[in-house]
DNA sequence: CTAGGGTTAG
């Protein structure tokens, strides 16, 4: 990434280093001649769209009566509105359904809903277009039953859904991440109903495959709208480019990105800032510079979610003063860093453990006016547990309700998962019941830490009991659960029921992973079981599911504990052939075996490379 | 006046 800053191309768009570098590190400019232009370009094309068309504002005036409500805060809407009420003759349902609609983009859905209902007891009869905002609302509000319900009531007033009341269903569904009746009612609206589905009927599904990672699904359905004569636009294209890139397969997504343009669809700023997150999760710094080179030189120019992505990847990177200087350039760009953008950058302070300088950003945030969100406190309490201060991290906690901020699962468990490592199980079932009464529902990964904290506080019983109260709830347990109480087994000596555990999984449906694998494989060298160890070993290849690093490290220490050498050797040779490489301490353990003339010395040049 | 796509944390 460095070089990308550095890169002075003679392609538009670079970053270049300042002379001036400060001491915490380079600051970057943009006055090479290269980047004038375009930036002056930039500036000059956010002009021309604030000052807009001059004969579209005098045609407004003319069409738009001078009551035409316009708002920008709820309480405007809740005047005007009242206004409307006590008008009369009343105004059309079309004036309410404006501001409906306007409260909806202001996201005050449950606003609408309570003026909707005041709607209704005034008489003002409802347009298919006000049930289909009212449906909006209840989807956002993960109300699906409600929104459900609207769709009766088209019926009963004689109105007709349309293609949006679907679309509108349908993304609710995708929303709540309910993809399969997403998909049916797709299939309802095409089979039986009347109103064709057309672009954004696909793309909300498109995005809905995307969001279960069914990529391939995803292009599938890409492809039969093409079929059916339904053109593909720039939404479809990038949802599925920006699904591959968070898959990492960037080739893919580059693929459809020729595609789309073969095609005549032109990529957005939105597409563009897909690809770069793509590449950025690669480390491919210098193809970042040269789609970064290309949006420009293509008049598209980065926003607040491009740099976003910039500086989310460099803090990834662990090069926060880049980092910094990227949000420096967004501010002399007059683009405002978001929320977002500084969560990002204290992340990447708190990845290095540089608590004091993630202060600085959360508390220029609150100096900046209600910028922190819940997942700001939740980054800094990540990063104050990460570095062992529980207490500065129990302060952030205890503040958010002052600022009006809820604490979410993500909070808790990072707070539990740090008493629990801190030894302080009691705090952490206190934390527990806490977020429960405040109606914090935990989460499969709350149990695992729970589960993980009381078996490494040798408090495996009351894990157990836990475990057994969680299958009796009907709780979607994974093998990450039962690896953790497996693990727990066998450090509290309890075979047995570990093996129990384990050899059950398949009755569970559940397939183990590496990890369980791994940790059933220490057990057993451990007991001194190496035979059944290696049988596992083979079980796991057979399945489809290789040894890694740290399997092989532990099933090599193991033979060597049990005086197993030549099991040893030819595991530490498959090792080496299959690109791991001997940790520290089984090197130690290996050399030791050396100096015992226990082991073929001939084995040393294996271990060079680790 | 109503519907779809992009950025962050455990």
């Amino acid at each position: 990434m460095l070089k990308m800053m550095r890169k002075t191309s003679s392609s538009g768009y670079s970053y270049c280093s300042s002379s001036s570098s400060s001491r915490r590190g380079m600051s970057y400019c943009l006055h090479s001649t290269t980047l004038v232009v375009p930036v002056h370009n930039y500036m000059a094309s956010l002009h021309s769209q604030s000052s807009k068309p001059i004969k579209s504002q005098l045609g407004k005036l003319v069409r738009d009566p001078p009551s035409k409500p316009k708002f920008t805060t709820l309480e405007d809407a809740l005047k005007v509105f009242d206004e409307m009420l006590h008008r009369r003759p009343l105004p059309s349902v079309v004036r309410f359904n404006q501001i409906l609609g306007q409260l909806a983009k202001l996201k005050q859905y449950s606003a609408v809903i309570t003026l909707n209902k005041q709607m209704v007891l005034i008489g003002i009869a409802h347009s298919a277009c006000t049930l289909n905002i009212i449906i909006n609302c209840y989807c956002r509000l993960n109300q699906m039953g409600f929104s459900l319900s609207v769709l009766g009531h088209f019926f009963k007033l004689g109105l007709k859904p349309d293609t949006r009341t679907f679309n509108t269903l349908i993304n609710g569904f995708v929303l709540e991440n309910r993809v399969a009746e997403a998909t049916g009612l797709f299939s309802k609206m095409v089979e039986e109903g009347h109103c064709l589905p057309n672009v954004i009927t696909f793309s909300t599904l498109i995005k809905g495959l995307c969001m279960k990672g069914n990529n391939s699904a995803a292009i599938q359905f890409l492809r039969k709208m093409e079929k059916r004569g339904c053109e593909a636009d720039v939404v479809v294209y990038s949802t599925i480019i920006d699904s591959l890139c968070k898959d990492t397969l960037v080739v893919d997504a580059l693929n459809l990105f020729s595609e789309m343009i073969n095609r005549g669809i032109a990529p957005n700023v939105i597409t563009y800032t897909s690809l770069i997150d793509g590449v950025c999760r690669l480390g491919q710094w210098k193809e970042a510079t040269r789609i970064l080179d290309e949006m420009v030189s293509n008049n598209i120019f980065p926003n607040v979610f491009t740099f976003s992505v910039l500086v989310d990847a460099l803090c990834k990177e662990g090069m926060v003063v880049e980092a910094q200087s990227v949000v420096q350039m967004m501010i002399q760009r007059d683009i405002e860093p978001g929320t977002i953008t500084y969560n990002s950058l204290m992340d990447g302070y708190c990845l290095r453990g540089e608590m004091d300088e993630a202060r600085k950003v959360f508390d220029l945030m609150v100096r900046k006016g209600s910028m922190v969100d819940s997942r700001s406190c939740n980054v800094l309490i990540n990063g104050y547990c990460k570095q062992k201060k529980i207490g500065e991290a129990e302060k952030i906690f205890q503040e958010m309700p002052r600022r009006e901020l809820v604490p979410d699962t993500i909070t808790y468990n990072t707070l539990v998962d740090s008493f629990c490592k801190a030894g302080r199980i009691r705090d952490a079932q206190r934390l527990f019941s806490k977020m429960q009464e405040c109606g914090q529902l935990p989460n499969i990964r709350t149990y695992t830490i729970l589960l993980h904290g009381l078996c490494s506080n040798q408090q495996l019983s009351t894990a157990i009991e836990l475990l057994r109260e969680m299958e009796a709830n009907k709780l979607e347990l994974d093998i990450v659960v039962y690896t953790v109480v497996i693990e727990g087994l066998w450090k509290a000596g309890n075979i047995e029921s570990a093996r129990e555990l384990f050899y059950g999984l398949s009755t569970k449906q559940l397939q183990p992973s590496v990890r369980t694998y791994t940790v059933m494989i220490d057990g057993l060298c451990k007991g001194g079981l190496i035979v059944e160890a290696e049988k596992l070993i083979r079980e796991m290849k057979e399945k489809g599911c290789s040894p890694d690093g740290c399997t092989y490290n532990i099933m090599i220490r193991g033979c060597i504990d049990n005086n197993e050498m030549s099991r040893a050797m030819g595991l530490i040779q498959q090792m080496v052939e299959r690109g791991f490489s001997a940790d520290a301490s089984t090197v130690e353990l290996i050399v030791d075996s050396l100096s015992q003339d226990r082991v073929d010395p001939a084995l040393l040049p294996l271990l060079k490379n680790s």
